[in-house]
RNA sequence: GGCCACGUGGCGGAAUGGUUACGCAGAGGAUUGCAAAUCCUUCCAUCCCAGUUCGAUUCUGGGCGUGGCCUCCA
């Protein structure tokens, strides 16, 4: 299997080939949730895509040379505010939402990232940063707060493509009477009395956004590492502050090496936005359609272009499944050839490899058990027919008024007529049937059903 | 205003300096009491204008259009 990886990297602008620091293991964070509300559709796009290439990771250098961290931020202001509007405690809302989180990964089929680590658990190695950051005269103080200083890095803007000039000619960055310089940013903030806050070396506080990840990629990863993800919303200003704290704090030429960044979902080609009121939730998506589609939906176009969530998206990615899982048997996965797996490494390609999946299944249906074989391995590979046949059908059922006794009463008694030849009554049942999400089939021997 | 991305058939969506995937939908056929499912066959596209080239949808320039970022946001 070779190794051959490329990726649009966002710092470059440009395709580069992988090379990863150590050459037989990969290091990868991508940024995770702020636990203030429920998980919405755009929210599942990176946590599908990077779960997609973490399986590209672990099937090239292996299972367990793929470190993948993704973090949960569960300290920040929408989540103060949150709390205090919804009269929720921060500790209720906070676990609330991460846990209605850990359903929706479950519920996407995504694999457990390898660390998880929470901001609040991490508050000491944030306070270590800023005192470093002090000390290397990349911050100052002032009045409880502190703040990074944005001209003590040559570098800013790089990864954003902006420099200072236009960023300050846009005037709409927030300024404080506290900074010196309206591009810098908070490190750390004072904390009302009834607020979440830890003691520091400037006064009982909170960090400031963009510290949390500086923080746990190294901790875990380490100072530079390979590849670090997230949406493409994160580019200005939260990731270009994390390669500036991190740079500065750290002393180190670069932070992360390749930075991938996933396009945004539009909801019937118009923006998500919480006032127009068409957030759609992962959670009460998760009532009418299986994960598995979802997840197919989401993989169906390239993940740097922008992706409508609409209907006929769900209509067609379960119709693919359902047809798909025609083909579905336990099996033992196979190793997949090189040609296979290619779409993936030409920057993770999703919807050239679910035409190749097309094409195998194709195989597979008038093929021998090896071609299905090779089929089923290939949906795995990006997690799909996982789930096995029964609880695809089961999902289904779930949802259907009608039991299976009912379903063959009615076939009973349509076949019946057909036999007396009164097929105006035969249609009336099977119209029947059909209105309550039930699809007739004449075999040449027997009628067959499945739910819609 | 600055920066960036994108513009492919009816729809979704890849790729490519020469033969343009794949899915859905459509058309025709096999099958069927009729359907469904399946199988076979089939129609349909590269925003506009220049340039480079033997040849451009692909490269370059210009135009038009759409979207994003510059403020919390996946």
């Amino acid at each position: 299997m070779n190794k051959n990886l490329n990726f649009f990297n966002t710092l470059s602008n440009k395709k580069e080939k992988f090379t990863p620091i150590n050459n037989n293991k990969v290091g990868m964070y991508v940024c995770g949730p702020t636990v203030y509300d429920f998980p919405h559709i755009g929210n599942a796009r990176p946590l599908v895509v990077f779960d997609t290439l973490f399986r590209l990771l672990r099937t090239l250098y292996g299972k367990n040379k793929v470190t993948y961290v993704r973090n949960i931020t569960d300290i920040d202001d929408k989540i103060i505010e949150s709390s205090k509007k919804n009269k929720k405690s921060i500790k209720e809302l906070t676990e609330t939402i991460t846990k209605s989180f850990h359903q929706d990964c479950k519920y996407l089929n995504c694999l457990n990232p390898t660390f998880e680590p929470k901001a609040t658990e991490h508050i000491k190695g944030m306070i270590n940063m800023v005192s470093n950051l002090l000390k290397n005269n990349h911050a100052y103080e002032n009045k409880k707060h502190v703040y990074f200083s944005v001209s003590s890095f040559k570098k800013y803007g790089k990864l954003s493509n902006k420099n200072s000039e236009q960023l300050v000619a846009g005037s709409r960055v927030e300024v404080s009477k506290y900074k010196k310089d309206p591009l810098d940013f908070v490190l750390w903030k004072p904390s009302d009395e009834n607020d979440p806050g830890w003691d520091s070396p400037w006064g009982r506080g909170r960090p400031g956004w963009h510290l949390e990840c500086s923080v746990m990629s190294e901790k875990f990863l380490g100072k530079q590492f390979d590849i670090h993800g997230g949406g493409l919303d994160l580019v200005f200003p939260h990731h270009e502050n994390e390669i500036a704290q991190s740079c500065c704090a750290n002393k180190t030429e670069n932070f992360a090496n390749y930075w991938l960044h996933n396009g945004f979902v539009t909801f019937d080609k118009e923006k998500m936005s919480k006032s127009v009121g068409n957030i759609v939730t992962i959670n009460k998506l998760s009532e009418n359609v299986n994960g598995q589609v979802v997840r197919l939906a989401l993989l169906s176009s390239h993940y740097k272009q922008p992706l409508d969530w609409n209907e006929q998206l769900i209509k067609d990615s379960q119709n693919t499944l359902d047809k798909w899982y025609e083909q579905f048997e336990k099996i033992n996965l196979e190793e997949l050839s090189d040609d296979v797996l290619k779409p993936l490494q030409e920057d993770l390609n999703t919807p050239e490899y679910i035409a190749k999946l097309h094409s195998l299944f194709e195989d597979s249906s008038k093929g021998n058990k090896s071609a299905k074989v090779k089929f089923l391995s290939a949906c795995q590979q990006i997690g799909l027919l996982e789930e096995d046949k029964q609880s695809w059908n089961n999902f289904k059922k779930a949802k259907s008024k009608v039991d299976e006794n009912f379903i063959n009463e009615k076939i009973k008694d349509r076949n019946e007529a057909r036999k007396k030849g009164n097929y105006k009554l035969a249609d009336s049942l099977r119209k029947e049937l059909d209105d309550n999400g039930v699809i007739i089939e004449d075999k040449q021997e027997k009628t067959t059903w499945k739910y819609k």
